[in-house]
DNA sequence: AGATTTTATGAAAACATTTGCATTACTATT
DNA sequence: AATAGTAATGCAAATGTTTTCATAAAATCT
């Protein structure tokens, strides 16, 4: 442990040691933080000064052994190493801290077996509530929440049917816009470029939204056209430069995130096409530095910080009781127009 | 509360339960938990069967009580929404959870006196260490630490006389390396782009060693060319763009980390500048997606990876007894050569 | 002034676990 | 066979707090 140099050397300072110091018992101490309407004015300030006078702080374990609340919620990303994770944890930590709450946080690498291990072991924490992230998890998730009995929600998806109270926004939709934007700029010839869709919901569900939007306009899905690429720019950047070095290419690229988009600008670029010129590119997420590039990536915005934050003010009210109604809760996207998708 | 339907109702299932279950006392599957070697194997599979069937989880605030260690580290950073937070988060809870902990994490926003408050939230639930960002902490912090006596730790910066343990990367030495790398490729015009160092330890080291450097070598500092801008690529343009403008320019900018630095390249191509032809540009930090940049950008690589992997290590180590030697570890600097940097 | 209600406080039990000490049952040593 | 030593287990106290119940003091009503 630290060796620091020692103060007045607080011997146990707990709440008896409060108690003795401000001549109460220990039972008015806890009052006067849990119930200060019960305790005089006068004791109250007593206590108070004892408090600081010790440096007293309050153990939570302790508390927590009375059924009494933590005031801890876990949170179970996929990584936390990512722009767009990273905000809506931001945000949520941010919304539970105005109620209280702390965050305790855990992450799986898109691997449910390790967000089970982590389940479990925030719930050896006593955490008050488990949000997680998406609404894929495996069976033996779902069933040791509703085991433990321990309050869940799924964060960053919306689904209209979801077993879990949910805050977030729908892929489906995504991918539909960002079709919908193409073909009203004009493009008929349109690629996707994707990640594998297995085991990633949000990729899948953006997929099947923008190829169902194309189908409806009769516009056909030219296999040459599909590709797959991984949430990197390195790697989209060079799927890029082998799909446009073809002799015959789409006029619009429409892409399963910004991170992608952004590997396939640069993939352009370095084929020596001009976007939006030679070729139009369009986003989903709107992620940090999106709007700040050069030109600025036209995309679909998934509102990450309303995510965040309106999931941690239901959340906590769920959790205190303020209001246990289950939830699910959609949140608007929007197409925002910059400079990397022009009309034809 | 959530209404999930309920199993075979657990009522309660504490220890005890389990003991019952096993057909022995609580004493027992209590050790067989934390001294497993004490109670022979029979009775040990009798409890693991017992914890199986009846869904047990360990409740790690109960533990905690006796002194126990409550396998919780936190982690107070200005903000998790900044690429490179979040790498050095991410590294970092990996490395803990490798040795049994988990993270609580809570930002302050750049605020010092909410860091203090996240601190004292931190202590509440008693976690057994507590890791800083960066040197720079208000008096109130550090006595609360001392007179607690908790194990804490600074993350991010290295200097050879922090009063904290701490593990990161020497700033000065950052700014020392990329200006000598501008006077190697031949640069005499250099201007700086950083952010205002007050409250920054990390900016201000990085100017005065990237100044110190030059004066070494006799390279006078032109007040005109000497900019501030704040962590922001659209704030750093728009400063870009104002000083390029001007009759007599830099032939290098040197900036304070690698969002500037994004931002000025933004910049100067809107002004009609090609990087590196006309003007070279250094960052610091080669923060994700500055490998991937058009061209690459040319930085000084601070190891957020291996830093958090190697804080979370020597921490747990001091944590758990292991290894309670005082430790401030310089993780080495590396000079990244790609596309933004020419020879003149 | 006496009876009744209200307010403020304390004593003790309860929470889920760990651990020091005591006990029992073996095993090894003489 | 008696003794010492060891391994496995249980009992009960302890951990820091909250809460129920009881009690004392003060305020209010008749």
């Amino acid at each position: 442990m630290a060796h620091y140099m020692s103060d007045k050397v607080n011997e146990k300072v707990d709440i008896v040691a409060v108690a003795k110091a401000a001549r109460v018992s220990a039972s008015t101490v806890s009052r006067s933080f849990n119930h200060p309407g019960l305790v005089s004015p006068a004791t109250r300030k007593r206590i108070t000064r004892a408090v600081e006078k010790l440096g007293y702080i309050r153990n939570r374990a302790a508390q927590s052994m009375h059924g009494r609340r933590n005031a801890t919620i876990g949170l179970i990303v996929p990584t936390i190493d990512h722009a767009i994770f990273a905000e809506v944890i931001q945000s949520f930590s941010d919304s539970i801290d105005r109620a209280g709450f702390t965050l305790l946080i855990a992450s799986h690498s898109y691997d449910l077996d390790r967000e089970y291990a982590m389940m479990r072991k925030l719930m050896e924490h006593r955490v008050d509530g488990i949000a997680l992230v998406g609404l894929e998890h495996s069976d033996a998730s779902l069933r040791l929440l509703q085991q433990q009995g321990t309050p869940a929600m799924a964060l960053w998806n919306y689904a209209p049917d979801s077993v879990l109270p949910c805050v977030g926004a729908d892929n489906h939709e995504a991918g539909r816009i960002a079709a919908d934007h193409l073909l009203g700029l004009g493009h008929r010839d349109i690629g996707l470029v994707f990640p594998r869709p297995d085991g990633n919901d949000r990729a899948s569900a953006r997929l099947s939204g923008a190829r169902a939007r194309l189908l409806a306009e009769g516009v056909p899905l030219v296999d040459d056209w599909q590709w797959e690429a991984p949430y990197s720019i390195a790697q989209a950047k060079q799927v890029a430069q082998e799909l446009l070095q073809r002799r015959h290419r789409p006029t619009a690229l429409l892409c399963g995130n910004d991170v992608i988009a952004q590997g396939v600008i640069y993939g352009a670029q370095s084929c020596g096409l001009r976007v939006p010129e030679d070729i139009s590119v369009i986003g989903i997420g709107d992620f940090k530095g999106s709007n700040e590039m050069e030109p600025g990536l036209t995309t679909i915005r998934i509102p990450a910080r309303s995510i965040g934050e309106i999931a941690g003010a239901r959340f906590t009210d769920l959790i205190t009781g303020v209001n246990t109604e289950h939830f699910r809760i959609n949140c608007p996207l929007e197409c925002i127009l910059r400079g990397t998708a022009r009309a034809l």
